[in-house]
Formats: structure tokens, C-alpha cells, sequence
DNA sequence: TTGTAAGCGTTATCAC
DNA sequence: GTGATAACGCTTACAA
């Protein structure tokens, strides 16, 4: 594959001379700059970016963990690797496993780091453990930018889950719900803060269907189904911790000729793909998976030149209501 | 970050000598290699992938080159990726869109061959113009591996959907039904031709729930409802072209009452998450995604040794019917 | 306006 | 067994 050296050979000038042509930062007479293009072109010159970053001791490429290969995960990634394109950079996607042992994420964090990459978009790991990740990157100076992780954290890019529930409650009670209940473990706290505030707001007790217990969200709402049955009054109106959730929860109550939204509206959480399609479509809290990736890709861009830019604030999107027939 | 002469001044030996121990490829005395070790940990050492890859004039990454984040897609790479890490090869994505211009893809190209990957593994490209990716890499000897192509070819992995349409419809008529009708377009040839070798097998009259006109999938099946409620006698068995389609035809029976899978019975294709999800979860004719990971690594693999290594044959896999309620 | 040459961190060829 | 040393293809200080 033709180099500098080919087309300098060719063009009957210096390596430097090619280089100036070609990165047009020095002075070229014009005739040799048209003669080094026309050569590299001819040649189908490809520049080795290898070389390239081993010579100028950055890469060109931001590195993304990601733990699974969840839709959600990729549409922000999708959207990441859009914005970044332009700047010049791209984007590679190293895969932990979601149940790997502190060993194998390790072993990610080495993987990583080992690529020397100009930046690292983080999705939160799993166990939590990212102090880790964020100090050694920083100890490399390499920007380290963390995707959703559960608390406020510097250099990160949340969703405000509480305000969605918050705002899908009250969209509820809007349309005439008047027994809201919640479907869900007791563990995300977020989501049942948001649930929690609405409620309270609109001077209502909390009616849960708890799951807790069912390890399977493929499961759990069918579980809940069964729950709905035996309470009276029964609920008119559920806002579920997931669409997975959700969905299990319309088999259970389909199963048991309880209509949707006659009876009880449904309202999910993540706006998958499956949402679109249940019966009846999901009314369901969309996260905003493309604002993550233009935020992820603007704090990496805008703290990439000089790493020593410290990113106190995180930035916290919110959600949207996408409302279809289940309510 | 340590290098191989970091390692070398602490440990008092020369560079030479710190990359044999490392590499264990030549002759190193115990106590040195010991030395050189201990020196390697403590300064953290890891080797520069860069410096590596220019010296020895190739890269240790394959290129996953696709046009999508679908579901079915990713899971593909992710089994690719756990099959080729053993072999210390790591994975790129390379994302292109499915709807670029011919100059975008011509750019993709490039920017993949820029990477000078060990290997590519190509989804098949949209606008099937598969010939330029596969002469590039052939001239600069870089091996590469069809994913999914819609016809037989060499360096292949293909999925077998005219069995697994021809198993299902199969299944369904040894389930009793009678009237078994196929729902799609009539664009796709394959599968179509999988119903049809099944019911002529079965010594039946093709029955066509047509909806070439629609092109939404999220609508198709809706579609196909009112064309099903026309139809009398209406058929007790529906063979979809995909989970996208089934689902959204579920939608349209629940909608006119139409029982599931007492009146009639659904299979679907792909096996997607949504369709453990539907209501009634979705029988559906299941693509070997981990089969198809597993084999394209292989492939490159047996490949990369030796790029010259043709491999004429293609393979394909086989679809793996999976039942469940619509059925 | 152009050329020379050093060096990025490896690997690999030789000589000792 | 070990050590100089020359590449790999690029960028860039410094000379000319």
C-alpha cells in the first residue's frame, strides 16, 4: 500500500514537502502541491493512521464500554459515532460481559486503556465499581465521560427517570385514572421516587404491585397480573418500571379478559421497539437516546483538547411521554 | 506509560532482551526473565498496540462492517467478538447508514481499509453492491467474510429461511391447520419459496395474505387483518414474514376479536425479543445468531493465516423453529 | 519554498 | 544467552 515515500518518489520531491501538500499546513508551491495530490491520488494514498498515532501519541479513536448490546445502549451509541464522525474520530465498542467477574472487567479497563484512545464513553458497570475507570483514565489524561450512572456524578450524562414517572402519573390522573398503581421492585428508587412525588402531589396513597420477589421482568408483569386480580378496588391505571414489565403485565391481564385501556391503562418505560408493537400499542416514557449521544459526544469533543478541563456538572436529559393506546 | 525501555533500564538488560521474555519467543536466562517480568508488572507495563501493529505490518482488529443496530445484528457480533478474542483479535463496528448515498458507502470503504483490519466481516451492504468490498480486500489481502448475502456465495455465512419457512408451515399443518396462508410481500423470494415447496409438499393451494403495497412492517400485518376477515373461509394458520409483521397482525385480530390461537394460529420469524413479549407469545422460526457469529469468526480465522486461501464454499445455517402460545 | 533527520514503541536480523 | 540496531509510516523541529 502506497506511503508518503511512494508519492514523494513519484512526485519527485521530499517526504516533508508531501506531507505539507497533503496536510496543507506549511508553504508549497502551487505546482508541486498539484503534483503531490495528483500522485497521491493516483496511488489511492491512504494515510496509516497507526502511524500516525504512534507518532503523534494520541489516537484518533474514542473508545466505548458498553455492557450489553441492549437497543437502547445501541441507539446511543448510533447517534455517539454520527456526531463524532465529523471531528475526525471514530468509534470503537469494546463489550464487557454484564455478569463478568472483577477479574474480566479489569482485564476491559487494560483492553482499554491499552488502545491509548482519545476519549472513553462509559456506560455505568456493572457492580458499580467505576471509580476505577474514571481514575485511570484521568491518570492517563484520556477524557472519560460516563453514560447513566444512578447518582449525579462530574463528566456524566443521566436521565431523569423520576421526572418521567413523575410526568407519565400525572398524565394518568389527567386523563381520569384515579387509582395509580405502581409495577415494580422496591430496588430502583428513582423511578418509584418519581411514582412517589406524583402521588403524593395529586394527595393519593400508593397502590404497588410489588415484584420484588420475581428475579424474571419477563415474568414479573404476569405476576402482577395476578395481583390486580385479588385487590378491590382494583387498580384503573398502572405505570410500570419497564416495557418488558409492561408487556408481561398485558399477557397476564389479556389472559384474564381485563381490557386495555378500558379497564386499566398501561404505561411503560423505555419506548423499545416491542412498545410499538404490543396490543394495544404502549403508552410508554422515552428515554432520550439520542440526546445522550449528542451530550456524550459534545462533553468528549469539549474536554478532548485539553484533558485538565474538569467537567464538574453532569448533564440530567429528560424524558418523553410517547402516548399510544394502552391509556 | 512504561515501554519496553523502561522495562530494560530498570531491570538493567537490553530492549532485546525484555521483548523475549515478554514474547518467551527466544533464549532468556531464568534469572533474567524473572527480572524482567517482575520490572514488566511493576511499571504496569502494556504493550502499544500501535507500535505493534506498524512493526509488524498488521493489525490485530477485525472490522465488523454494518448498515444497522438491529437487534439480530448485534447479537451476531457479540458472539463474533467472544470467539475471536482468544485469538487476541479485537472488534471494530463500523457503522454505516442504511440509506447512504453510493459515495457514503464508497467512504465507509475507505475508512475500513484505512484501518487495515486482519480481517473484515461485511454485512451484506445495502444496494448490494458487494463486489467493490470484496475485490478491495482481496487486493490488499485482507480476508473477507460475507454475512448474510441474499444468494449463495463464496466466504459466506448464510441463514437457510426457505427451511425454516418450509419446517414451520410444516409444523403448522401437523398441528391440524388446514388453511394455512402465508403473509408478506411478494418481493422476498426465499421464504415465499420455503411456503411454497411446503404446501405443495402438503398438496395445498397457496393462500396469499399479499401486502407488497404496504411498506411500514409496523402496519403490514394490521393490513393483512382486514384482508383475513374478508376472506372466507379464512385460513386457521398464518405463516409471517417476520415478528414485526406478526405482531403488528396479532394487533389487528385482537382488534375484530379474532382468538389466538383458537381461530387461527401465528408464527412469526426472526425471534426477537418482542416476540417472547407479544400476546400470545409469538412461535416464531428463530435465525442462528450465535451460529452465525461463531462461523464468521471461524472463517476469518482459517483465512487469516494465509489470505490466499479461498474459500469457495459458502456456508449456511439452519433457522431453529421455536414454539410458544400462538400456536 | 523545500529537504534532512530524529523519533514514536515495537519486532526481528544479525553479530557477539 | 544477550545486545546493538534497523526498520514500520508518519509528524515535526531545524536547516538550507
Amino acid at each position: 500500500m502506497a506511503g508518503l515515500k511512494d508519492i514523494a518518489a513519484a512526485s519527485g520531491v521530499s517526504v516533508r514537502t508531501v506531507n505539507r501538500a497533503l496536510k496543507g499546513n506549511g508553504y508549497v508551491g502551487k505546482d508541486t502541491r498539484d503534483r503531490v495530490l495528483r500522485a497521491a491520488r493516483e496511488l489511492g494514498y491512504r494515510p496509516n493512521r497507526l502511524a500516525r498515532s504512534l507518532r503523534m501519541r494520541r489516537s484518533f479513536e474514542v473508545a466505548v464500554v458498553a455492557w450489553s448490546t441492549d437497543e437502547l445502549h445501541m441507539a446511543r451509541i448510533a447517534v455517539l459515532e454520527q456526531r463524532l464522525r465529523p471531528a475526525e474520530l471514530s468509534v470503537t465498542v469494546l463489550l464487557g460481559s454484564r455478569h463478568g467477574s472483577t477479574g474480566d472487567q479489569q482485564g476491559l479497563l487494560g483492553e482499554t486503556l491499552a488502545r491509548r484512545p482519545a476519549g472513553v464513553a462509559l456506560f455505568f458497570p456493572p457492580g458499580g465499581d467505576v471509580d476505577r475507570w474514571v481514575e485511570s483514565c484521568q491518570q492517563q489524561g484520556i477524557p472519560c465521560v460516563l453514560i447513566d450512572p444512578p447518582e449525579k456524578m462530574p463528566a456524566s450524562v443521566r436521565i431523569d427517570r423520576q421526572q418521567g414517572v413523575y410526568e407519565a402519573v400525572l398524565y394518568l390522573a389527567q386523563r381520569g385514572r384515579s387509582r395509580i398503581a405502581y409495577l415494580g421492585g422496591q430496588k430502583d428508587t428513582t423511578r418509584l421516587e418519581g411514582y412517589h412525588r406524583a402521588m403524593s402531589e395529586l394527595g393519593r396513597e400508593p397502590i404497588y404491585l410489588d415484584v420484588t420477589s420475581v428475579s424474571d421482568q419477563t415474568q414479573a408483569g404476569r405476576y402482577a397480573a395476578e395481583l390486580f386480580l385479588e385487590m378491590s378496588p382494583r387498580p384503573d391505571g398502572i405505570q410500570a418500571y419497564s416495557d418488558v414489565m409492561a408487556m408481561s403485565l398485558l399477557a397476564g391481564l389479556h389472559e384474564h379478559a381485563v381490557r386495555v385501556p378500558e379497564d386499566v391503562a398501561v404505561v411503560g418505560f423505555d419506548d423499545r421497539q416491542a412498545a410499538s408493537l404490543a396490543w394495544p400499542a404502549l403508552t410508554t416514557v422515552a428515554q432520550p437516546n439520542a440526546g445522550i449521544g449528542r451530550a456524550v459526544a459534545d462533553m468528549l469533543l469539549e474536554t478532548m483538547p485539553d484533558p485538565s478541563v474538569r467537567l464538574d456538572e453532569g448533564i440530567c436529559l429528560p424524558t418523553r411521554l410517547v402516548v399510544r393506546d394502552s391509556t
